[in-house]
This record gives C-alpha cells, sequence and structure tokens, in this order.
DNA sequence: TCTGGCAGTCGGTATCATCGAGTGCCAACA
DNA sequence: TGTTGGCACTCGATGATACCGACTGCCAGA
C-alpha cells in the first residue's frame, strides 16, 4: 500500500476543448479546464487496459496493475469526475469504466510522437518496399494487405491523384465498330501512361464510321497537345461547334484523369474479413463491411480524417478520426480511422489508412500507419 | 383429412449416384436407388421450407403446408429413410429435418430449366446492361453488384480471358530512370490494348540506359510483331544468348496477358458484406470472407463449380458446387456456389456467379446467374 | 402400405437464487 | 483540501430447475 504519489506527464493539447465543444454536444456544462495531471494518467491506463482486454476496467483493476499509486477510491473519484466530464462512461451501475470517444480524443491527442515499432515489423515493411519493381496496381492493393495484416484492422489506400503526373504518353485504339439502335457506331480507347506510371483509359463513341487514318491522325495530335503536359494542367479546349475528334478525345483525357463521385480515385481496401474479429454485434459488422464496399465513401472518409491531422512538430502528420467525429458516416459510428497522406517528391499525393473499432490500438496503429506512409512514399518517388 | 396420393413428377439424375458416391465417403451404403416420387417429393418439400425458414422442418409443418396429401406418420416413415440414405440429417432427436448437401445435390439437379425471373429483375438487368457503354472493368465490378443485390449473396465475376482476343496495340512507355542499389536503372511500362476492352500492362526493368529512340524503334518492331495476333498465340520468341530490347517486351506481353496465380485473370467480388447474413456464426463469416478476398483462390473455386455445370438440354450450362463437394476449400464448406459462364461470339471467356450457404435458393440463384450471364455475353459481343 | 395414437427425447425459455465486481458515499485522517 | 478505508447497494452474469412444446419412433389397426 505506497501511497507515494508522483508528478504525471501532464501534456494536454489547449486546443482539444473547443475541438470537441462543438462536436459533443450532449456534454455542455462548461467544465472544459484541462484534465490535472492524475486524471489523465487514470484516463490513460483505462483507455489502455480497455483496449488489451475488451471489458469495462473497474477502480480495483487499474490499482491492482501497478503503475498508479494512489488507493482505488482516490480512483473512483476522479474517475466519476472523468465520466461527468464526458470522458468516459459505464454500460451500467455495477460494471466498470469504458472510454467514451471524447475519451480516446484526449488519449490520441495526447500521445508523443509515434513509438517505435518493434524490430520484425519495421523489417517486413522494409521487405515489403524492397521488393522488385511491380505494378503500381498491384502494389497499392498489396500494401493496402500487409497494413491490414501489420494492424489486425482492415486498410485503406487511396492512390496517388495525377495532379502533379505528367503525360507520358496518348493513344487512341479503335475497338471496331458495332450496331447499336440500328446506327453503326464505334468505340475507340483512349489509353493514357501518366508518370507516375498509372494508366488510365476512357472509352469514346464515335458516331460516325472514323477510318484508322482518323484514328492515327488523332493520335498524333494528342502526342503533341498532351504529352509532357501536368496532368493538373489540362482544360478543356474550347470548342465551336461539333467537336473535332482530337477535341473529343482531349475531354475523354480530361474524364479519364479527373476523379469524380463515380469513377473514384483508385481505393485498395485490405483486410476488410479482420474487422469481424472488431465488434461483437453481427449487424455493426455487416454495415461497416457495406460501408468498405462503396469507394467513394471510403475515399470521403479517409479525406475527412486527413483534415483531422495532428500538425505534429516531427514526422508526418497522422490524421485520425474517431466514433462521432464522422457522424456524417453513421454506420461507422463504432469505428475509428487512422490516416496518413504519402509523399512523392514532397507533395501529398494520396493516402494509407487503417479503419478499426474505436476500441483501437491506436499507438500501434498510429505508428504503423505512418512507417507504411513513409516506406510508400520512399518507394514511389524512385522514379 | 384428404388421402388421396398424386403421382408426382420422377426426374431423377441417374448420374447422381455415381457422381457423390466418390464423394460422401461417410455414405457407403449400397442404397443408392433413385428416389421413389414421393420422397422426392418431400425431400424438395423440405430444401424448399427450410431454405425459406432456417429452420429445421418437421413431418407435421410439412403436411399442414397442403401440397402433401399424406399423414404426418407417412412422411416421417420416409423422412428417416432420406436420412438413412443421406439426404438429410437432423441436428438432435426431437428437432426437425434439415438438408445434407447430398440432399441439396439432389434438389438441383432434379430442377428443371431455370424458372422465369419475375418480370422487375428482367427489366432491372435489361436496364443495366442496355446503359451507354462504360470502361470493360467498371462494368464487370458493377456486374458483380447486381448480382449480388439480385441474390443477396456475394456475386463474383472472373474477366475474359485474352485467348481469343487480337491485340490491338502495343506500346512501350519509358517511367524514367532512377537510382536503385547504386546503378542507373530505367523503368518501362508495357502497355497492351486487346480487342476485348482489356488493357493489360507489364513493366520492364531495362539495365542500360536506354534511350526514346531505343523504345519508339522497339514500339514500332512490337506494333509489327503483335499487333493483329491472337493474343493466345504469343510465343516467347526464342533469343540467342542477351534479349533485344524487342525480345524483352515480347516477353513482357506475354507476363501481361498470362493469367498465373499470383497475377489472376481479373476478380470482380460484389456484396460480400451480405454474407454476414447468410451464417450466424461470426466464425464462419471471417473465414468466409477472408477466401473473398484471396482472388487466386475465388478463381479456383469458380473453375471448380463450372466443371460441375449440368449438361441441360436448352439454356445455358450454369454450374453448381455444394459445400462438401468442393471440400478443397475447406473454409467454404458451409457455401455453395452458382456459376455460368458467358459467352463472346459463341465462345466461354469469362464467368459469373454468386455465393452463399449452402441453404441457398438454388431455383432463384440458378435463374439469376443465367440471366446475368446471357445479358453480359451479349453485351460483350456487341462490339 | 398407410395411418392415428402415444410414449419418449431434448432443446429452448422462463424463473429464481446466488455471486461478485464495481460504484457511491461517508467519516476519518494527513 | 485532498486522500483513504469501510460499507451498503446495484445489477449483470452464472447456474440450477422446471416446464413447455416440437419432434421422432414405434406399434397396432385399417
Amino acid at each position: 500500500m505506497v501511497k507515494r504519489r508522483r508528478p504525471n506527464d501532464p501534456p494536454v493539447d489547449s486546443s482539444l476543448a473547443d475541438r470537441l465543444g462543438a462536436r459533443e454536444e450532449a456534454f455542455s456544462t462548461g467544465v472544459d479546464a484541462r484534465l490535472d495531471p492524475r486524471k489523465a494518467t487514470i484516463l490513460r491506463a483505462v483507455i489502455e487496459q480497455h483496449v488489451a482486454s475488451g471489458q469495462p476496467v473497474g477502480s480495483q483493476h487499474l490499482t491492482a496493475s501497478g503503475s498508479l499509486h494512489v488507493s482505488s477510491a482516490t480512483v473512483r473519484n476522479d474517475m466519476s469526475v472523468l465520466e461527468r466530464d464526458g470522458y468516459l462512461t459505464h454500460p451500467h451501475t455495477s460494471a466498470g469504466r469504458v472510454p467514451t470517444d471524447k475519451g480516446y480524443r484526449f488519449f490520441v491527442d495526447s500521445l508523443g510522437p509515434p513509438a517505435m515499432l518493434p524490430e520484425p515489423t519495421v523489417a517486413r515493411v522494409a521487405d515489403f518496399f524492397g521488393q522488385t519493381h511491380i505494378e503500381l496496381e498491384r502494389l497499392l492493393a498489396e500494401t493496402s494487405r500487409l497494413l491490414s495484416s501489420l494492424t489486425d484492422y482492415a486498410a485503406v489506400v487511396v492512390g496517388p491523384t495525377h495532379d502533379a503526373a505528367t503525360i507520358l504518353s496518348a493513344q487512341l485504339v479503335s475497338l471496331g465498330a458495332h450496331q447499336r439502335e440500328g446506327t453503326d457506331r464505334q468505340v475507340a480507347i483512349l489509353v493514357l501512361v501518366l508518370s507516375n506510371g498509372a494508366i488510365e483509359k476512357h472509352t469514346l463513341d464515335l458516331d460516325d464510321a472514323t477510318t484508322e487514318q482518323h484514328l492515327s491522325a488523332a493520335t498524333a495530335q494528342l502526342t503533341v497537345q498532351l504529352v509532357g503536359r501536368v496532368a493538373a494542367g489540362l482544360r478543356l479546349p474550347v470548342g465551336h461547334g461539333a467537336m473535332s475528334l482530337t477535341e473529343a478525345a482531349c475531354s475523354a483525357a480530361l474524364h479519364a484523369i479527373t476523379p469524380v463521385d463515380e469513377h473514384p480515385d483508385d481505393v485498395f481496401v485490405g483486410g476488410a474479413a479482420r474487422l469481424t474479429r472488431a465488434f461483437d454485434a453481427v449487424e455493426t459488422i455487416r454495415s461497416v463491411l457495406s460501408v468498405l464496399e462503396r469507394q467513394y465513401v471510403v475515399v470521403g472518409l479517409m479525406r475527412e480524417a486527413l483534415g483531422r491531422a495532428s500538425e505534429k512538430s516531427s514526422g508526418p502528420s497522422i490524421g485520425t478520426s474517431i466514433g462521432v467525429e464522422h457522424a456524417v458516416f453513421d454506420e461507422l459510428l463504432a469505428c475509428s480511422v487512422v490516416v496518413a497522406p504519402y509523399l512523392v517528391d514532397g507533395q501529398p499525393v494520396g493516402t494509407v489508412g487503417v479503419l478499426g473499432p474505436t476500441r483501437m490500438n491506436y499507438p500501434q496503429a498510429m505508428a504503423v500507419v505512418s512507417e507504411v506512409s513513409l516506406a510508400l512514399g520512399r518507394r514511389l518517388s524512385e522514379n
């Protein structure tokens, strides 16, 4: 029964109160004074225990686990304050405490720079990205698997934007003629190769019997007009009257590289099956999985989480979004997201992230996401 | 209490016994005489009820549902024979009967040609494939969603093989030089456009500083050597000594269009989240979902099921694989698969299918798969 | 060969008592 | 004022028990 108290690490993000004040409406009492050191420690301990065990944690458990040198009664008092302030709840009277989303948010914001990953993990990441060159698409898909396997949550990789990429090649290829609604039509496909290794395509519907000669002429024109230009700089040629073949192709090119909702950036979701372990209610599993099947929603979610990125002093910026914070996606109320952008030549071009239960091992997830985003960026910067 | 008996439809696939004999080892009693009409009717009724309700079905329920004009005692007797012969089981003494995989197999084999689909379903399929042209990949992905939404099971679409397709264009594009392990290397990407609308790509690692001139020369040579040729006819040029750039590119082309295990045909899995409703054990859900994430396994499963296709007189051949029949994939013991090839210009080039619980609505699933495979084939044959 | 009747089986559900982890509060104390 | 030990109270989880009902299996009679 040692009763020594020790001064605990007190770093509390001062913007926390503001950021959460607007969000957690159920809690409007103005008591947003930053937590005192011991309460912060207790909150952290509750979260760590709860994440590890999945069970509500009681005051006895906490004091028994050692690092806290106060009596269980004191812990109880502090916990009830933490509950009043919205950081904890308990499912019923005689149960232990469970962190709220606000509690997790505090926890995440009070984390320092990402912890060191265990050596084997670092090695796996290095091995993975040290592989001989593979297709961009495949690389991204495999990256999502890697992330998922390292964290045991579902992982998302959003492919690089084409903004900074230059067009290396443009080609119009005829797929041949076919009959449609009585008239002869012809379908051609425009293939663009971009400097980031992506290949984008778009079909064109040609309304008259365009000859091969027309197509190769158009391809030549396209080569002049497009190759070497930065993808983001593409503009629609101002057409006067009917569009020429080249103009139509330019417009198709623009479509091909512009992500829209129905044709989003490439998104790779890996390890979704792992989420079955993360939740106990089957209905939750179902709704989360079906959200993950809608790519544009996933992209939106990643963007949302990235917007919440902390501007830490060192290391990459890591975004987190916890439960109610992305309440727009109400199927994901029980989920948290940890994302990081990856940089090619210093510019953020895409994101990687994991999606798991709010009861997530944040430090580990953040460390892994950070490591993988750095490694992926490095890899893509190579050429 | 009407006691009139009526002669029921007796078509029993005579090859059934042989096909199952080798498979269901737990059942070796030689009693493989085809089922008498009433037992067949009872079996069918049990299956239909069980599929509809999910519950074991008892003799009373069957007689109450009307179409069976015998007493429950008679049904009981028949059911116990059906159980002895391996078509039914019951989970415990005081429970009703549940079909075995062998029971489902009998049921499926005794089905006639696919039933007519309800008008709205037919309309949805027609609408879907009547859309203006979209990208091949997108079309296939959306097709898997359509299938899934129509059946409420997970759906799989395997993209068309390139065997019959001709090469429309081949192009080598440099992605620029980069440093790797001290030496200067260069990466180029070979892009093939095939007549079926597919675009295949493969990266080449060039070990010396190849110039743009070399690449365009090689592209010209490739165009001569490859364009117009049938993809299946590609052969590796017999190299004497070091490979020339063109030879290397040809070899890359071969790789690009040859599906191997690590680089399978395009596979699109849609609606996997729907499987959460199909099983009650979370562990089953998890293992099935994680199998669906391994594309090459899915391809193998589809192939297996397609090999089991019935050679019915009319309509497309529909393959089914039920539980133990694909015991190789032991995670899928609780699953059944219904697949059909789709034909382009009369040739089967790919498959569509659904994967659901063995307790599946086979007639409906088969009708939908059949309809969609026909429609997809028609659509792809258009150009 | 079919049928009605009846005994027997056994899982599912409801009820009830018990247990114990955990809280909240209070008085005492540093 | 903040901390602590003690104590009453709450309430879900667990386990025992009984009951119900849906089924089967069997048998004797039509």
